[in-house]
DNA sequence: ACATTTTCTGCAAGCGGTTTCATCTTCCTC
DNA sequence: GAGGAAGATGAAACCGCTTGCAGAAAATGT
């Protein structure tokens, strides 16, 4: 029941004594579990890595003293010899977009349950931070996810120099990839609303340089493409709250009959200035989001909105960096992950006594309603 | 313009040799600078550690050098002499929740600042698995910031054994920590839903175990006191936006005329169900939330909220904690961070055909509206 | 019982830095 | 110009762990 049967010995009261350290002391080290296991520093460093290695007895006993003295191997030392650290970086843009920490959620969820840990950094759309913080990240961690990353594709070359790079919403040649198939969701976007009878609308552009950006107008132009459907476009803006109020104001003033924004802040953002000028959603205008965060769904008009598989894809990314990391030859991978159009509240038929004048008619000119 | 001056001899197809290691190796160590500076590898560490110890002239050439290979020390190596590791862990609950991210975008900012890096886990909430993120993170970090965590006192105490804690939202002996003050803000809250004529409240209590559920009930105690005020309870509820909805229908039935809840989520969940119901706010009820997350003023109706300094609490989080670990003599401090109500457009003064009969007069008794 | 495998275990050499101590220069000071 | 202080550098011993290699122990075959 004691904790320690050998110390039977009356009234060890002398601390200094050098064979049997105090716990009192510094962290616990490989060393002192193996002197009070008497083995060596090797076999407790393979009951801990490679357990099918020691004795099933010497094994028991080691763990046992490892146990009691609250050990644990100092990864720091361990990563210096096998030079992995068990470590993954993730760089976010902006911590204060939903989008991100759901994402990072995910990876955070997948790493652990790979045994990895995360470092967190946020670049704060800087993109010179950005590379600052993955440079010095890169001897920290085994390889790093970086989302939506602002770089341009020759600096990203240049950070893979420095370590394994995954890259998020983010198509680059020789690192691996996981792809929100936004043009898909916006295509399906466009289908909902030219099928509830809409036939001009206008979409809220997101930051220029952004990949999603530029999927999402393609998505666009696919969509509309061949339908009896005029798009306008407006921006690039910010993809914040403000900037959907903001736009809210140019597209009533373009008398279109419903907005696809950027993303959900911007949409967001826009229903909020609507039920400000008193502007009925989804009678007077329907309105359609991007990325399904939490609070979509929480606001009224309940949004109808793209929603893309972000923690999904965390998991994904992380899934993608370890297997690369376990198998270096092995070439790069890129995963498209699909979207989902959630139908709810903000999006319905356009009034009839439209100002444009034109009237919901069924837009496949191949469906032939009446006889051919 | 090349990349290596030096290699201007007519085709080196032998990169076995030894003495100048091409760089497509693995990455170059201190001492590959060293041999190249032509000095020891001593030098090279304090021209990085302690630059003033070195000479000028052998500074510039060993930094040159050191700059050409792309060299970096390795901080694990650094920590393994230095016995600090130059990063810090933070233990938030849940990052789905706006609350922690917020919180983390301070804490990652400032930690950056005093150059460490941050480790992020997430511990859904999981006590077992909060202390086992810590656990696991004690090695390779020099303390840990734990956002409201989910542990009791004794776990906590067992935990500090393993590094140096910092709390956030949490009052425990012999830890530093940044407390928000929650019970303020109610007392604000209180006070304004009072001062605008609301006589009878409800308050939606978040998890029972939380500090800040207490602090905030205790708020709603210290405010309703000597006032003229009924206060009703509900709860407990998880802090989420589906349990605001549940609780909506409660605070109605209950007849009140005036909503706190536990956080924005769940008022945002309250305004939403009553949004369905057909339900006016403020017209029929006022609803308060907690934390002026960013979608509280993008509600409709803008929400009041209390607004608690999330970022900044981040901040100084990190800062109790560098400053600790830098005088690990000194004691613990504890910093209490001011909450500010924020009044928008979800309170107004209740109805007069208030069916509980109470007429909105001034509580102030000691205000002598007519002559004395 | 003895030779051979097969398992376990220990020795010792790193991994990439830091740091103490000693050595060698410089630069003053008298 | 000698003695000494201050400054700059190097040699080497770690830090805590892994791992190749070799010896010891146990298991197996004959």
């Amino acid at each position: 029941m004691s904790t320690d049967p050998k110390r039977s010995a009356p009234a060890p009261a002398d601390t200094t004594d050098t064979s049997t350290r105090a716990e009192g002391d510094s962290p616990p080290s490989i060393r002192d579990v193996a002197r009070r296991a008497n083995v060596s520093v090797a076999t407790v460093s393979r009951a801990f890595a490679e357990p099918g290695l020691v004795r099933h007895e010497t094994l028991q006993r080691v763990l046992a003293i490892a146990d009691e003295l609250r050990y644990r191997p100092s990864r720091a030392a361990r990563s210096l010899t096998t030079g992995k650290t068990g470590n993954i970086g993730v760089v976010v843009p902006d911590l204060g977009n939903p989008f991100f920490p759901a994402i990072l959620k995910g990876a955070q969820a997948r790493a652990r349950e790979a045994d990895y840990a995360v470092f967190l950094a946020d670049s704060e759309e800087n993109p010179r931070l950005e590379i600052e913080l993955v440079r010095a990240m890169a001897k920290q961690v085994d390889g790093v996810v970086l989302c939506s990353s602002r770089l341009k594709e020759p600096q990203l070359q240049q950070l893979r120099r420095d370590t394994t790079l995954v890259l998020l919403n983010r198509r680059v040649r020789g690192a691996s990839g996981v792809l929100l198939d936004s043009a898909g969701g916006m295509r399906q976007a466009v289908e909902h609303l030219v099928a509830i009878g809409h036939r001009r609308i206008a979409f809220l552009s997101g930051p220029a340089q952004s990949w999603s950006n530029r999927e999402r107008r393609r998505g666009l132009r696919a969509g509309s493409r061949g339908r009896q459907l005029e798009t306008l476009e407006f921006g690039p803006f910010a993809p914040t709250f403000e900037a959907g109020q903001h736009a809210a104001d140019l597209t009533v003033a373009a008398d279109v009959t419903a907005v696809i924004a950027y993303n959900d802040l911007m949409a967001l953002g826009v229903l909020s200035r609507l039920a400000d000028r008193g502007i009925q959603v989804p009678g007077e205008m329907s309105v359609v989001g991007f990325d399904n965060i939490p609070m979509a769904g929480m606001a009224t008009p309940h949004l109808t909105t793209v929603a893309l598989p972000l923690e999904l894809s965390g998991r994904v990314a992380i899934e993608l960096l370890v297997e690369q990391l376990a198998h270096p030859g092995s070439g790069t991978h890129e995963q498209m992950l699909d979207a989902q159009l959630i139908v709810r509240a903000s999006t319905a038929p356009p009034r009839n006594d439209l100002r444009s004048g034109l009237r919901p008619v069924n837009a496949e000119p191949s469906e032939p309603t009446t006889a051919a």
